[in-house]
DNA sequence: CAGTGGTCTAGACCACTGC
DNA sequence: CAGTGGTCTAGACCACTGA
């Protein structure tokens, strides 16, 4: 049944075929997945060795498990993300309201670059926001994003509702999924547009934080850059 | 035997008990420890259940498993530290030498902020190190140390050879091994001070990463903190 | 209550290391 | 080759969820 020339271990191809079922949507993020006595079934293995396949595919995040009631595939939420660690975000009362407001929106040939991160042909046609992030009335972050316009078409007609947020509209209004990103964080020097936007002095450190959204097929879906103050910046991990 | 309390499975209190021995340090960093049949004999649990304790540990850093060799408490690396990954670090030619100059080295009574850091009593005398690091040639780092006299007394007499870690330092003249980090991550704006060691404009940015050290008893070793120029970091990270 | 995931065992067999 | 970790099974039992 099972291919003799692959030579790594039985719960480690059960969890990239159940990966690969994810990324094909089998099932939709928040669905349930069969139980382990089924998948058992499916893919001729016993629970324990079932088992050991989604405690890899919880660890990476890709399914949720819950006890008595079922497996379930996870909706990330990048609760660690570099942009979250900024100060205006850890403040005491969780009840900041984060809105945004979007200043441009196009679609336009895509620049060299965009379309390289983004993987499309060098001739194909992208979607271009830039946005404004404000917190407590206080503009603190400026973003341009850019999205493949076959993937994305909806977005250049839909109303700016501020209070939403970009990845659920991706989803509902577009099917797209982001199951993972790539941030990388460099600093920067405010020139006069990042200074009258944030309203901050020319010269004064910027963080500026590129980020590459995956869907669950490994494709990338969205490339962005933000801009704000580097003063409000405070990231902290741990290592071992 | 085992406590009717304690209603946590069997190999996650078994993954604890290992834990605490490395804490104790029963074993050394780099020595073996029993095998998976002398960890079930001594923890009445089946293969299988100590298997699972050893993968939580390997997951968590503490310990690496040779297949046919056997299992070994681990050295820790950082590879992922956010000073390593500034650009000077990643540049082409691996074989850039770091060196570091140790400009200032004394012994004081701790001011509060430390010896809150490290746990220490309030009227504890601790050590403070400054040093300078240097890539080919050139300045990039200046970092302000501290350490409880009480453990690192052999520091303040050793000599400034400036090719040599610290960590190993530690661990060769006196027996304490760093387990784990925390960093966080800041920007600040050069002072006089930093502009004259790192080269660099007043006013320019500058990286502040604070580190606290931990040994495998979870106490703090060290605390430093390290300025370079902004201009030189790139971080990356991928979230699910 | 039935259905689901979580733990644990005993034992078989395999794969790798180092003598 | 003996000793070690790695995989896999079948089945027992437990703990939790939701109708």
């Amino acid at each position: 049944m099972s291919d003799r020339i692959d030579r790594r271990p039985l719960y480690r191809r059960i969890r990239d075929l159940i990966a690969e079922e994810i990324a094909k949507n089998t099932w939709r993020p928040g669905e349930r997945i069969p139980t382990e006595a089924e998948l058992g079934a499916t893919y001729e293995a016993a629970g324990g060795t079932i088992g050991r396949a989604l405690d890899l595919l919880e660890d990476d995040g890709l399914i949720e498990r819950v006890h008595g009631s079922g497996t379930f595939v996870r909706r990330p939420n990048f609760q660690t993300a570099i942009i979250r660690s900024a100060q205006y975000y850890g403040c005491a009362s969780d009840v900041r309201t984060p809105r945004s407001r979007i200043l441009e929106r196009e679609a336009l040939p895509g620049p060299r670059d965009v379309t390289t991160a983004l993987c499309l042909d060098e001739d194909a046609q992208v979607i271009r926001l830039k946005r404004l992030r404000i917190y407590d009335g206080l503009p603190v972050l400026v973003e341009c994003i850019w999205l493949d316009e076959a993937r994305f078409a909806p977005i250049l007609t839909m109303e700016d509702d501020q209070q939403q947020l970009l990845y659920p509209i991706y989803e509902s209004l577009c099917g797209e999924v982001v199951a993972r990103i790539e941030e990388t964080l460099t600093i920067d020097v405010a020139d006069n547009a990042d200074a009258e936007l944030l309203g901050i002095g020319p010269g004064r450190p910027i963080a500026v934080i590129e980020r590459l959204a995956f869907g669950y097929d490994g494709h990338p879906l969205e490339w962005r850059c933000s801009r704000g103050p580097a003063s409000d910046l405070r990231y902290k991990i741990s290592i071992r």
